[in-house]
RNA sequence: CGGAGUGUAGCUCAGCCUGGUAGAGCGCUACGUUCGGGACGUAGAAGUCGCUGGUCCGAAUCCAGUCACUCCGACCA
């Protein structure tokens, strides 16, 4: 147990231990905001990897667009505003004097500038410009940015107050192909989220109350935590008209009539980050799941006596070239071979709490016997998954290896999140009992504590209230609704809307 | 912006109540014995005690002011 706190003891003091312990980030002198150290920001490079390639694929291009956005530009969308007003970060100013010492700032701006919460409003300007007749449509496109939402609670990964993310940006002909693109790129990140990341999320629909200030429709993917708290790990938005409107985002048609544009915007942030390891982190550390992995397997060189050294070297540069040669997850395999001078236990204890997925302890004795330790972080049955094995037969199987353990790591959490969604409440009363219970951590694969549960609501304003009084959220109303009617389990109504409730971060 | 708390070595903190001139553990450096799931010994380096002012022969310690940060609320990808 490489961890002095355990999920059990501590859940969110477990996971600032575990982000510090693997060396991922830690808090800046800049308050609020992160330092993302080489782990934490290797493993957002290969997220951005990975799903840039899969924003290219769907047909979408990467665009930059200014980080300053003039405060008048939020003025043009109403609910926009009013739901970005409390956390912007505003530019004021020019220039710093020098007065008796101290430095004030001077020259103040005719007009203030906004650091970007989100860039639909100044997109939108440029989608103005950009489009004149239906020939123009549509336009899809990303950016890769940092934006600043001022959060007063900054927690590393899930909520600092600069963070880097992805935003598309899309503009269509009409509602129904910018709803379809809306659900495309949705489904984009369920992939993804699934596939790299290993993260099994629900998906659907944001309800009113919790919609993206400006949209028309918020589809969402829910990712649940080893707390049994719900994780919104991305989100994708049908504008309608309503940024084009505020815009003035108009293009001449087949027949000649002028028309409103519709827009969408998507995206997912470092948060994923924050996700991954409350999804997969165990009490001895992070646990990085291979696809996204900076590295995939690292080589901790066993070198007692110095005139071993040279012998575990070339033993182990040979090595190095073949498992080069290997592709895993259609990419070549990622190899450290970490050989600082420091004691190897330090530098093996050290990539157990990173989450390495698999760790390899190499001496002169498999120099000599053509073998190598293998240690695998993903425990899968065995709590030390760690085995001698011959040089030639690591290597050949490494990719189908890694694979297989990122799978595994797959349908571990699947089992748990399909194990923590209670659909037996059907009472405001048991539904009430049920959640007055604190979260905690939930044993792998049984059904938790405090987890979420699907059942009905109806939709009534008062119902707002409700959860906030209860601090429950509704995290989505799902694609694959019953269709059944039954009681919400709020207010005892008539409802047959099925919806995700769960405490959420 | 409310409520509470903390600033002393790179890190975690003791010392403060009852003033007398700086401590521990971890980490770091060197050497030796160690090394395949967290070793140990010896020696050593390292702090204007957040900042400013006051009281006092003397302040990390008492007093006033100030700055910063953390935690709990309100807000949130």
């Amino acid at each position: 147990m490489a961890m002095k706190t355990t999920r059990k003891q501590n859940y969110p003091q477990w996971y600032q231990e575990v982000v510090s312990e693997a060396d991922m980030a830690e808090n800046s002198v800049s308050p609020g905001c992160m330092v993302m150290k080489a782990w934490g920001y290797g493993l957002w490079e290969r997220i951005q990897r990975v799903l840039d390639e899969k924003i290219k694929e769907t047909g979408h291009e990467n665009y930059y667009f200014p980080m300053f956005i003039p405060l008048s530009f939020f003025q043009k969308e109403a609910d926009h505003v009013e739901g970005f007003a409390k956390e912007m970060a505003v530019v004021t100013h020019s220039r710093l004097v020098n007065e008796e010492g101290k430095l004030k700032p001077a020259s103040p701006l005719e007009e203030p500038l906004i650091v970007r919460p989100t860039s639909e409003t100044i997109i939108a300007d440029s989608f103005a410009k950009w489009v004149n007749s239906y020939r123009d449509l549509p336009i899809l496109l990303n950016q890769w940015a940092n934006v600043v939402r001022w959060e007063m609670r900054p927690r590393l990964f899930l909520r600092t107050r600069e963070f880097l993310w992805q935003e598309g940006h899309t503009v269509h002909a009409t509602p129904k192909e910018a709803e379809d693109e809306t659900k495309k790129m949705l489904e984009v990140y369920r992939d993804f989220s699934e596939n790299a990341l290993a993260m099994p999320v629900l998906v659907g629909r944001k309800p009113e109350h919790e919609k993206f200030p400006g949209a028309i429709d918020t589809y969402c993917i829910e990712a649940m935590m080893q707390d049994g708290k719900a994780l919104q790990a991305g989100t994708s938005h049908f504008l309608g008209q309503n940024f084009a409107k505020s815009a003035d985002i108009k293009f001449t048609n087949q027949n000649n009539e002028l028309e409103y544009a519709y827009t969408t915007s998507w995206g997912v942030s470092t948060r994923l980050i924050g996700g991954t390891i409350m999804c997969h982190a165990d009490d001895d550390g992070m646990v990085v799941p291979p696809h996204v992995a900076p590295y995939q397997v690292v080589i901790v060189p066993i070198i007692k006596k110095p005139e071993d050294a040279e012998k575990v070297m070339s033993y182990i540069d040979n090595l190095k070239q073949q498992i080069k040669l290997q592709t895993a997850f259609g990419e070549k395999i990622r190899l450290k071979v970490d050989t600082r001078d420091k004691p190897s236990v330090d530098k093996s204890w050290e990539w157990i709490r990173k989450g390495a997925p698999i760790v390899c302890e190499i001496g002169p004795r498999d120099a000599d016997s053509k073998g190598l330790m293998v240690k695998e972080r993903i425990y899968i049955g065995q709590p030390e998954g760690k085995k001698i094995m011959p040089a030639d037969e690591f290597v050949t199987q490494l990719g189908a290896r890694l694979e297989m353990l990122q799978n595994q790591m797959f349908s571990k959490a699947k089992t748990r999140l399909e194990a923590n969604i209670r659909t037996d409440i059907t009472t405001p009363k048991e539904f009430a009992a049920y959640f007055a219970n604190s979260n905690e951590w939930i044993e792998d694969g049984k059904a938790g504590k405090v987890a979420f549960v699907r059942g009905k609501w109806c939709a009534e304003p008062e119902t707002e209230e409700i959860l906030k009084a209860m601090k429950i959220t509704i995290r989505c109303i799902p694609f694959d609704q019953s269709g059944t009617s039954g009681k919400c389990l709020l207010t005892g109504k008539d409802a047959t809307m099925d919806v995700i409730y769960a405490r959420s971060y």
